[in-house]
DNA sequence: CTCCAGGGAG
DNA sequence: CTCCCCGGAG
């Protein structure tokens, strides 16, 4: 190899420096597929540092995709409260039964069918559980490669395109670990270390780095006391500890929070009675 | 107050 | 495309 290509030196240094300081996480320490998809369902939008204590407690209480397949709806909403968007759980359990009927998805397009799993889902189990090579593309991974191949607004099409044949063939896990790494702690939304950065010698914008503008701070900026995720959450939460629905939050605002809970499958209305599926 | 490993319905 | 879903840490 007497003249590697750009996008290889990028990748030898990026996995280098991921060798060297990778976050040590629960599920980086596994490749089986049920735990790592149990993982990537948990941290859709979702922090780490809030799904970690979370993921070891699920797979010691369904250690596998049967045992999960067999609880049910209310048992899963009972463990899942607290990590927040509740449907979740409900999609996770029915990955478990699709898969332990059919077994698992060859490929990231097969994964791409189950409930719940999306696009960076897909092939994040792909490339962590069956080594597919495949760019898992998180709002970290896509903000790294945006910056450090100069996409500036490109369409995301455009963007996943140069993702994909960034990854190296024969380490696809490390690569897409690689790069949320990065994205998390140094090529940071609001901030950037360039100095520090790994790959600054091969990024098109080290030390130039064009920040996202905020989120227009406009706009009446309710309460989240206010919205109906606020009382939905409080619906789910008492349900599961098995307390009365909450009294303090209106008639109104309750039966609404209760009509879209059942709408989604996250409680059951029996006359009067409310409980979990 | 902001920040954060998405997915899906309309 | 827009809007909805959730909650805790810093």
């Amino acid at each position: 190899m007497t003249n590697p290509s750009p996008d290889a030196a990028l990748q030898d240094t990026l996995l280098r420096w991921y060798d060297a300081h990778a976050r040590d996480l629960p599920w980086r320490r596994t490749r089986d597929p049920y735990a790592v998809l149990v993982s990537e369902i948990m941290l859709q939008q979702t922090q780490v540092a809030r799904v970690a204590p979370r993921f070891e407690a699920w797979l010691e209480r369904w250690p596998d995709i049967h045992a999960l397949a067999a609880a049910t709806p209310a048992d899963v909403l009972r463990e899942w409260v607290g990590l927040g968007y509740n449907r979740r759980a409900l999609r996770l359990r029915e990955c478990a039964q699709v898969v332990a009927r059919d077994g698992w998805p060859r490929d990231a397009a097969g994964l791409r069918g189950l409930p719940g799993v999306g696009p960076y889902t897909a092939a994040a189990v792909a490339a962590f559980a069956f080594g597919e090579v495949v760019a898992a593309v998180d709002v970290n991974h896509a903000r790294v490669v945006s910056r450090v191949c100069a996409l500036g607004d490109a369409p995301p099409r455009v963007l996943a395109a140069r993702a994909q044949e960034l990854v190296p063939p024969d380490r696809p896990d490390a690569w897409n670990h690689a790069l949320m790494d990065l994205g998390a702690t140094i090529c940071r939304a609001r901030s950037a270390d360039c100095p520090a950065c790994p790959v600054r010698a091969a990024c098109a914008s080290a030390g130039a780095v064009r920040f996202a503008p905020r989120p227009a701070a406009g706009r009446p900026a309710v309460r989240f006391e206010d919205t109906d995720r606020y009382v939905r959450g409080r619906v789910i939460a008492a349900l599961a500890a098995g307390d009365a629905l909450p009294g303090d939050v209106g008639e109104e605002r309750l039966e609404r929070a209760l009509a879209g809970l059942a709408q989604d499958g996250l409680v059951v209305r029996d006359g009067r009675e409310v409980r979990l599926p």
